[in-house]
DNA sequence: TATGTTTAATCTACAATATAGAATATATAA
DNA sequence: TTATATATTCTATATTGTAGATTAAACATA
């Protein structure tokens, strides 16, 4: 099949680099927090599974659960990692809005 | 109010850049094969202008009804063009991918 | 061992965005 | 007055984005 690769949505662009920039330590509440402080998106947990769920099945993601052995309690964390397919689609997106943005400036009224 | 600014989706983020990249000449079919020729994006009219009629209906383009008189025949035009909220929402999004781009390097596997 | 507290993931429902293709409008040419 | 060309609008649906309540699993301690 000729494996018609689709675009990322926006938000599903920034959580795969989320979980890049994240490595071994990227779970739920992590990835949540990382977006909050770095560009201020203050997404919802449901949301945030949602979208990472979506991502698991069309193949940009894997995710495992990790040890159960919390400090002072909690249930066993699930992480999640970008797969050579993520990257890919990473590359393709960022590739076109680069090429989009050539010769633009904004440099001025706004 | 806090004018509670929401993100482009990756489409409208693309089209933005195409109706600045055409400046004068942005209109339905020109702007779809720019999208085609640039990043082989290949999207229906009826997609175009559902997404152009939400960004006008955000305040983020404007648009109006150019000359009648066509060589060959054929219905008006109807040009676009960014407004400086659109700007500025680009910005912000470009921002955004921006920061979570830092530091996040492709260079091998994929 | 029951009950509370903590941490985290799953479920359910809905809103917004993306997408296609048919239908319609408007102009010119014959 | 009909054909042809160019362009937009309409209608319908699929995919993404979003929130909040619910459930799960671990640990602490009375």
């Amino acid at each position: 099949m000729t494996d018609k690769e689709k675009f990322l949505g926006e938000f599903e662009h920034v959580l795969l680099l989320a979980l890049l920039r994240l490595g071994q330590d990227a779970y739920g509440a992590k990835i949540r927090t990382l977006l909050k402080e770095t560009i201020e998106r203050d997404v919802s947990i449901g949301a945030l599974y949602a979208t990472l769920e979506r991502l698991e099945s069309k193949g940009l993601i894997g995710s495992f659960m990790g040890e159960s052995t919390p400090e002072r309690g909690g249930r066993a964390k699930r992480y999640f990692e970008v797969k050579a397919k993520g990257k890919l689609a990473l590359k393709r997106s960022r590739g076109a809005i680069d090429l989009m943005w050539q010769g633009v400036s904004l440099s001025c009224e706004c």
